[in-house]
DNA sequence: GGTAGACCTGGACGC
DNA sequence: GCGTCCAGGTCTACC
């Protein structure tokens, strides 16, 4: 079956796409030519089915298998937050207008970062992004997919991301042995726990009227965020208060202001705090002189 | 509050 | 094919 989600205008479905690299980890795949998304996902009755995402008139185009009112009704919901089919990015395009160097977003309608459906994805993929290099990001989600995520029935090549009670039946040592996460085994496992125990409400944190500040300090209990994943879970949430400072931030900055001269996140900082409560947006989507 | 070092994997490189 | 080096954030101990 085929149906339409509206999307708040103006929306660009290939930059929500290509906004960051969500769209290479499994259980996401990307025809480039085609510019069809894919994503398989595990509905609350325990249903696997794929869903295949393309640009539509007025918003997103979305096929998958046939289904009933309520399924429907989930996936919806889901796709919806998944690309931020109702944000709306106008007070940014406003501030921004006047630097050059945000003048694209604007015009290609950016804003909106792709994000998986449930916050439990984005905070263990988030982690899987520290410290180690994209390859090895792919890898790690790759098989975390494939290790603990349930199959689409009859075809077992199609896994949808693990759920917390999935992951938390496992243990830090296969984790770490199997899935190759490394030092990362015992922080994943134990997210896991917190949220398949019903410890942790992450699910919460799409609505939550907490302050960008006091979200920060929840995002920084969980083992394995600090600063950079914190704000980086924090663009994902809709909150733009904070830079993701990592090493790419560090280079792009220096090359654009400091001839490519070591620099800390203190300069960073300075050179975006004029855009406050936009900060990272004017960050995420500033159009770098150095592309590397 | 700032800093140093350990934590791990996997790719690049030299032999 | 093997060994070594290095990139990459978080956490802890220490000053």
């Amino acid at each position: 079956m085929k149906f339409i989600l509206p999307a708040r205008k103006p929306f660009n479905f290939t930059s929500v796409v290509n906004s960051h690299g969500w769209r290479q980890l499994a259980p996401f795949s990307y025809d480039e030519d085609a510019n069809i998304l894919c994503y398989i996902v595990q509905l609350s009755n325990g249903r696997v089915i794929e869903l295949k995402i393309r640009d539509a008139l007025d918003g997103i185009n979305v096929e998958t298998d046939k289904l009933d009112r309520a399924e429907q009704k989930e996936v919806k919901d889901k796709v919806t937050w998944m690309f931020g089919l109702d944000m709306d990015f106008a007070r940014f395009y406003a501030v921004s207008g006047g630097e050059p160097k945000l003048r694209r977003a604007k015009q290609r309608s950016l804003g909106r970062v792709l994000r998986s459906p449930t916050v439990f994805e984005d905070v263990i993929k988030t982690i899987l992004t520290t410290n180690t290099l994209w390859a090895a990001t792919k890898n790690m989600t790759r098989k975390l997919v494939d290790r603990f995520g349930a199959s689409s029935h009859g075809d077992t090549e199609k896994r949808a991301f693990p759920t917390p009670a999935s992951i938390a039946a496992s243990s830090p040592e296969v984790l770490k042995e199997t899935i190759r996460v490394g030092y990362r085994a015992p922080a994943i496992h134990q997210l896991a726990v917190r949220v398949a125990s019903g410890q942790l409400d992450l699910e919460s944190l799409k609505t939550s009227t907490l302050g960008t500040l006091e979200l920060r300090k929840e995002l920084l209990t969980i083992n394995g965020v600090g600063p950079y994943a914190a704000a980086n879970l924090l663009m994902i949430l809709g909150r733009h208060d904070f830079i993701p400072i990592d090493s790419y931030a560090l280079k792009m900055v220096s090359h654009e202001w400091y001839k490519g001269e070591p620099i800390t996140a203190r300069e960073v900082e300075k050179r975006f705090k004029k855009w406050g409560e936009f900060k990272g947006l004017a960050f995420w989507f500033w159009d770098w002189a150095y592309n590397q």
